[in-house]
DNA sequence: CGTTACACCTGAGGGC
DNA sequence: TGCCCTCAGGTGTAAC
């Protein structure tokens, strides 16, 4: 699910609820692919911390402690991160769906999907990271030490120009929409924002990134962001799984003009989305304004 | 190197 | 009701 906007809606979100609390104890699931650390060691060096700053670089989530260590955190497909007061932590509730209504979380009981639980010497609500299909990712950096997964990120795509695209795209015979979502050119964007971004430049996915003008790249990039800005006013797209960290849905779902709208009018022209597939993802545009 | 296919995992929804 | 299929906001890796 979560795509830059909804990293961004969650960590300004969360940052306030989470910033200057000290940690009091980790709860966790057994160890999975989706703890890059550890369960255990991750115990040892989150407990008695304090965060002091959250920071988003593309999707990720850099929760930085004053330890010097940095918690390094991504949604995945289905990651759910919001604040909780957790009732009866041993008793682990039978039910398992991939999505968690808002209502659910004013009364939530930790299930088998929550991977991680922190609880605080206040005592008060506890940050909770849920992800039904482990695709999401936890490490503890221990201070100075840099992830290979961040070090390969291109530009923020909030801070990417058209020439950074442009720059990325003549080299390259790729469809134009597989590279919006190479992570090492412009880092952020995702399967929503990439088909959104495109049908407001008024370029066709499936276009060969080499064949694409300097302008038509100015476009794509200020469309991109135009979309992604207008989305986190609203709160992100809460399609399936997201809920923000207050356990509210996000409501740019409802202003998406062609993601998942195959066959539903074109709100420009009045012709039928277009839906196919373009390196293994689904891709929606319309046919006569995208050329 | 760039590109593509596939794997990782769980749940929802549709067709029969 | 159950089974089997396809689909899902992502990304790392292997193979051409």
């Amino acid at each position: 699910m979560p795509e830059l906007p909804e990293v961004e809606v969650t960590r300004r979100e969360l940052a306030p609820r989470l910033l200057g609390r000290r940690i009091s104890a980790v709860h966790t699931t057994a160890p999975s692919y989706f703890f890059l650390t550890p369960p255990a060691s991750l115990k040892r060096r989150l407990k008695g911390c304090v965060v002091v700053d959250l920071r988003r670089r593309g999707k990720y989530l850099l929760a930085c402690l004053d330890s010097g260590d940095v918690l390094l955190l991504h949604l995945g497909m289905t990651g759910q991160l919001f604040t909780a007061k957790a009732r009866s932590p041993r008793l682990l509730s039978a039910t398992a769906r991939s999505s968690l209504a808002p209502e659910q979380i004013a009364g939530f009981k930790p299930d088998r999907h929550t991977h991680l639980r922190l609880c605080f010497a206040d005592g008060d609500e506890d940050v909770i990271f849920r992800d039904v299909r482990k695709f999401g990712k936890v490490r503890l950096l221990p201070s100075g030490q840099s992830d290979p997964r961040l070090d390969k990120l291109g530009v923020d795509a909030l801070e990417a120009t058209g020439a950074d695209l442009f720059a990325a795209a003549s080299k390259r015979r790729a469809p134009i929409k597989t590279l919006l979502l190479d992570q090492g050119v412009i880092a952020g964007i995702g399967n929503i924002y990439a088909d959104e971004g495109l049908f407001l430049a008024r370029v066709r996915p499936s276009r060969r990134a080499d064949r694409v003008s300097a302008d038509e790249c100015d476009r794509i990039v200020q469309s991109c962001q135009a979309v992604m800005l207008r989305s986190i006013e609203t709160g992100g797209s809460s399609i399936a799984d997201y809920v923000r960290p207050t356990g509210g849905d996000g409501g740019y779902q409802d202003e998406r003009k062609v993601y998942a709208r195959e066959g539903l009018p074109c709100p420009i022209c009045g012709a039928r989305i277009v839906r196919r597939v373009l390196g293994q993802r689904s891709t929606h545009y319309c046919p006569r304004c995208q050329r």
